[in-house]
DNA sequence: AAAGATTGAGGTATCAATCTTT
DNA sequence: AAAGATTGATACCTCAATCTTT
């Protein structure tokens, strides 16, 4: 094992089989798609707990116009509202409700518990922490 | 950095950006999506170059049903033949023919220059070795 | 009845075009 | 003209129902 294309071709697997485990399981459980837990998680980690449409699009997993129709399903839930910027009339934030938070609150354990089984499960302290830097280095890298 | 939690988040950023890039990259040069390449990859990799619908759909990233619709797309390309099972009359094999041999072949090296690029460029060797290693343990845990 | 496979219906995501404000 | 954002059209994918063979 030592090309990149063996590491890049078992995160593509990892992902195949992880994500729809934790897609269904956070619909089981907490009626939150992936899909949402992600957009809900970014907006709590944000100052002010708030994003701008753009910011959102960059942080998140999904793309910047497919941000713009799940911040529209988040706030049709309560889960998000949407708020004019005062500063620049062209841009919205998007912003975590009370009960957007309380939903996401209620998730995360389980969530967390979930990758910790099917993700964390098999690996050393170590071998987590080498993956999660050299991921972030990748990421740091492109954009 | 310590919980699996940051891992797996580091893992869907990574697969957000990135397969996009490779996506349109092996559109653009091969006319191939991503999903084709890895199915075409599967097969080349398969004793006799086939597998029946049931193990390509476990071996790829697509699930089962989308295998069906895959292997048509491919079939009707040329890149794939299905072929029955003389064994059991229910099973279908997916059967790499020579013209997707030829350009699964064409494809591999920008797609393996890409993946260094992007990927492996910013990592050590040792980096990916333990990428690669970890993300096996996981996927060999599970299934 | 269970296993292999396909398919109709419907959900999910992207692209390119568009609208508004800077 | 460029930036922020939305939207119509379309491609992509999954679920559950179905068909056939074992």
């Amino acid at each position: 094992v030592e090309s990149p294309i063996d590491a890049w071709t078992a995160l593509l697997r990892v992902h195949a089989v992880l994500a729809p485990i934790l897609d269904r399981e956070l619909r089981r459980a907490h009626g939150l798609p992936l899909s949402w837990f992600d957009v809900l998680t970014e907006l709590d980690a944000a100052p002010g707990r708030r994003l701008t449409m753009t910011a959102l699009g960059e942080a998140a997993t999904a793309s910047r116009s497919r941000v713009s129709r799940l911040v529209d399903e988040l706030a049709g839930a309560g889960l998000v509202r949407k708020e004019a910027n005062p500063a620049d009339a062209r841009s919205a934030y998007a912003v975590l409700t009370a009960d957007g938070r309380r939903r996401l609150r209620q998730a995360v354990p389980g969530y967390r518990a979930t990758v910790a089984r099917e993700f964390g499960g098999r690996l050393s302290a170590r071998e987590v922490d080498v993956v999660a830097r050299a991921l972030a280095k990748v990421l740091a890298a492109d954009r």
